[in-house]
RNA sequence: GCCUUCGUAGUUCAAUGGAUAGAACAGAGCUCUUCUAAGGCUUUGAUGUAGGUUCGAUUCCUACCGAAGGCACCA
């Protein structure tokens, strides 16, 4: 990459200056803000300065002469400037060449082999059968696919898994829903059972069992029995019940993962990783990894500067803490990884400490090469997302209402209602995720129906928008006879020129920092500078000797910015 | 109370210790007899407060103010 031979440069010349090569920190190039300030920045002279004892601009202009001295050519210029910068400005034949490049990579242009060999195991969305499919799992899906997709870039083999509580007390509170709701009308019982219902019904059965099991102690008790019988599978009547929601919701979750694109490789269920939760707590028992403590085990995280947490509770039933440490194992036993990554809101972020602690005590090789990231929480004006009080928004709703604003826009299209109602919803889609990824990932989002989804500016429709654009430039360029070539005729480097070959640096940064958003603020830049290139010259023109040279940059356009897109999860219409 | 994270234009977000703090939306004003105006161009506007470290701080440290999350049988 051009990178390093810029460092390789200025590494001869620190050399030929004869400084001492343990004062050489590590040389950082950056893109200056200001395009006139030049393609890449090192900030070398003003960081040794010290060190050598010399003023940083005196110290640059002696790097600056001997880069001159030895110039490769893909370097134009050189240029001392401020307090002490090196400027470097890129030659015209470096740009041509990279269009050249991107257009002979196309699909592979912006992987690298980083991580070749590494197989990851990335565990995200984890949305609860019995519970709705809500918006916050939107984000932990979201960001998940596109860490997975980034990582994958990055050259590693990618397991997609997904974790899904099927036991539990939210399960039990469900259940004990659906039996009133069936006890005050017997009709309801229909309902239940019909599996076209989706996860609607039964997220709004959660929040009456959830809200009693805190309002009414005599409910509590029941809830209790009932989820130490859904552990045990000793009633009848709370099997069928748990046999229908659980099919209904991974049902309803199939479909939507379908939408969002994204397919997993394995599904853990929390009823497999119990038994081997439990069996892991219970022999770590006597070594003194875990105690007991009021009936329950717990693990004294205060030995530790953390805080203590329960793995099995009085009931002798295991909590999230103890099924995660089987899930750990179970992850283990059947996928052979070197590295597992766990995708969750931040507020899990002190419980897996404490996890990641005890594990390390019982599994140390497993811990080694398990990460937690942690994402912001989706929260609505009206403050935090409940699934207990029932205030949620369910994903499906709220994409089925983007989907219909969305067709309004494109009455004047001329595709077909079926074409329509595809792209409509990969904008929806779109608008969803990159308003997820565009910012940090640790960040919260106020999600607000209005404000948040936008098709303009700073948005995932932007994107989608600026790449049908240029298809159609392409597609015109077909009809009139016009082919692509990559050999420049004359003329200046256009800003979009500048941008396109940066794209395998941002992939590996992203790689690097499981950071989405780099990718994100990288293709607006991009699109940018294309409608701007769009808006300044006629790409297509039979006249125009330059128009193959405009054509191959609109190509190569489109193929930087598909290949970001699939990064972030989003697709790429030809028509919108 | 203790711990963690975070305070940047009116709003939503950027900025690997660097140069004049970038965008987008909203506001004001242009712009479709060139290929998709979901576009382009111009313009108004910001680092919570007080110290410190540094040649240089939105970024690192300390205190204060404010917000969010977590802190034993939910996930």
């Amino acid at each position: 990459m051009i990178k390093e031979i810029l460092e390789n440069s200025i590494k001869i010349a620190l050399w030929e200056l004869k400084i001492e090569e343990a004062k050489i920190p590590k040389i950082n190039l950056e893109h200056p803000e200001d395009s006139s300030r030049g393609d890449y920045s090192t900030n070398i002279a003003m960081v040794l300065a010290k060190a050598v004892a010399q003023n940083p601009r005196e110290l640059a202009e002696k790097i600056v002469a001997e880069i001159n001295d030895n110039k490769p050519k893909e370097i134009k210029n050189v240029e001392m400037a401020g307090p002490g910068f090196i400027n470097f400005f890129l030659s015209d034949s470096f740009f041509a060449e990279q269009i050249k490049n991107i257009l002979k990579s196309e699909k592979t242009f912006g992987n690298n082999k980083k991580l070749k060999g590494q197989k990851t195991v990335i565990e995200y969305t984890d949305p609860n059968p019995f519970k709705e499919f809500h918006i916050g799992h939107l984000m932990s899906n979201t960001i998940g696919e596109s860490v997975s997709r980034i990582i994958e870039a990055n050259g590693s083999k990618i397991i997609r898994a997904c974790y899904q509580g099927d036991v539990g007390l939210h399960v039990a509170k469900t259940i004990w829903g659906v039996q009133k709701m069936i006890s005050e009308d017997s009709k309801n019982k229909k309902k239940f059972f019909d599996i076209k219902q989706g996860s609607a019904l039964w997220g709004k059965t959660y929040a009456v069992g959830a809200k009693a099991y805190e309002a009414d102690e005599q409910a509590k008790k029941e809830v209790t029995e009932i989820n130490k019988k859904v552990y045990t599978k000793s009633d009848k009547e709370v099997n069928k019940i748990y046999t229908a929601g659980r099919k209904a919701s991974l049902n309803a979750f199939d479909k939507m993962y379908k939408i969002l694109d994204t397919k997993f490789n394995n599904f853990f269920f929390e009823s497999q990783s119990t038994k081997f939760g439990t069996d892991i707590v219970s022999n770590n028992i006597d070594n003194g990894i875990f105690e007991k403590s009021n009936g329950a085990v717990i693990f004294k995280g205060e030995n530790y500067g953390l805080h203590t947490r329960v793995f099995i509770n009085s009931e002798g039933l295991p909590t999230y803490e103890a099924k995660d440490l089987g899930l750990a194992k179970l992850k283990d036993n059947t996928l052979h990884y070197d590295k597992s990554i766990i995708v969750t809101a931040n507020e899990q972020s002190a419980y897996f400490t404490v996890l990641l602690k005890a594990m390390s005590l019982i599994f140390p090789d497993l811990a080694e090469k398990t990460e937690h990231v942690s994402h912001g929480m989706l929260r609505l004006p009206s403050g935090k997302m409940s699934s207990r009080t029932g205030d949620v928004v369910s994903a499906t709703s709220l994409l089925k209402d983007i989907e219909d604003k969305v067709i309004e826009k494109m009455v004047e299209r001329d595709m077909t209602k079926k074409e329509k109602t595809k792209v409509a919803e990969w904008i929806s889609v779109a608008s969803l995720r990159y308003s997820i990824l565009k910012q940090m990932t640790g960040k919260d989002i106020v999600f607000d129906f209005d404000k948040s989804l936008s098709f303009e500016g700073d948005s995932g429709p932007y994107l989608q928008y600026s790449y049908a654009r240029a298809k159609s430039v392409l597609r015109k360029a077909v009809k009139e006879r016009i082919k692509i070539n990559s050999k420049k005729v004359d003329g200046e480097v256009s800003e979009i020129e500048k941008i396109l070959y940066r794209f395998p640096e941002i992939v590996e940064r992203a790689g690097e920092e499981y950071a989405p958003n780099y990718i994100a603020t990288y293709l607006i830049q991009l699109s940018s500078a294309f409608n701007g290139y769009y808006a300044n010259n006629k790409i297509v023109d039979k006249e125009d000797k330059n128009s193959a040279y405009r054509l191959a940059i609109t190509k190569v356009f489109t193929i930087v910015l598909k290949n970001g897109l699939k990064l972030l999860g989003i697709s790429a219409p030809e028509k919108m």
